[in-house]
DNA sequence: ATTTGACTTAGAGTGCACTCGAAGTCGCAA
DNA sequence: TTGCGACTTCGAGTGCACTCTAAGTCAAAT
């Protein structure tokens, strides 16, 4: 089965294929304590079956929202410690979910400086490509310095 | 001037201050060209003036929206080398833009599975407060492996 | 006069999250 | 039977973006 798929779960490679880790990083995951110990086939690899794939889902969705590995640890640690942690995973999660809400809003913010940004290169595009005769000397700024780039952004 | 403040510019922790950035991160960005070489006073410390600090506010812009530190100074390389840059600069920061907007309905999407985990915890907490008798086995999942922890996210 | 504290430099160190290297094992194909 | 490639372990290495150290200068306050 070169596809790394059996009835007892799928190899390393196939693991990696399908929750876009580097075989690398899940062996890294399972000796941080990320997950538990995969499960082995008769010749002693690692065979993840789908509850392995969900979890690595989950912790993925962890870290690209920007969760820290150590508090991702600190989670997990609290799943093992059984329902009377339920509590404070909630918690967890929930300080999880401000931070990521605010990071989408900044993110917001600055792009709209970006966007006024690029609207300012349209601009002195559009400008240069119906200028006909001598360029006047810009404007725009003084390069020497860097300030005031041609899109530069005013503060405030 | 305890501030840091004279009518030639402020001082490295004013500038600091004011930008969120550190002492040691200016002196870093000036080091690696982020930031032209800053004017110094007559006792030959850093000034920063108002133009200085509106392109580090940019620069924060681009850090933030994660831009890498390299590609800045990419960017940075092109204003120095005067308009007929202004083409590619305008390509680096759209495509930049793109990938911040990806970015935000990524995190949009991972905010939904966190928003689901969240709710489940609430209606466990919820159940548990309403149901009296001994508590029935768990059917949340298998703890011992981390499978189906109590909020498990399924696939698909 | 001396102490304090903010600054200066070059270069080294830190923390994070991987990422890889080396050496060895295994099953299978030619 | 001799490779091949995918796996195994453990520990070391990498890249990024800072972040700090050490040794020195300087101005103002005590």
């Amino acid at each position: 089965m070169a596809d790394g798929v059996t009835e007892q779960g799928i190899s390393i490679q196939a693991a990696a294929d399908r929750t876009g880790l580097s075989p690398h990083t899940l062996r890294y995951y399972e000796r941080i304590g990320l997950i538990n110990e995969v499960r082995r086939g008769s010749d002693g690899r690692r065979r993840y079956d789908t509850s392995d794939l969900a979890w690595l889902g989950f912790l993925t969705k962890l870290r690209t929202t920007g969760m820290p590995i150590k508090d991702m640890v600190r989670y997990v640690e609290l799943v093992r410690e059984g329902d009377s942690t339920a509590g404070a995973r909630r918690e967890m999660l929930e300080a999880h979910r401000v931070r990521v809400v605010q990071h989408i809003a900044a993110l917001q913010q600055d792009l709209k400086v970006l966007d006024r940004k690029i609207d300012n290169y349209a601009r002195i595009e559009a400008c240069e490509t119906t200028t006909t005769g001598p360029r006047r000397p810009t404007d725009f700024g003084d390069r020497a310095r860097l300030h005031g780039d041609v899109t530069g952004v005013r503060t405030g």
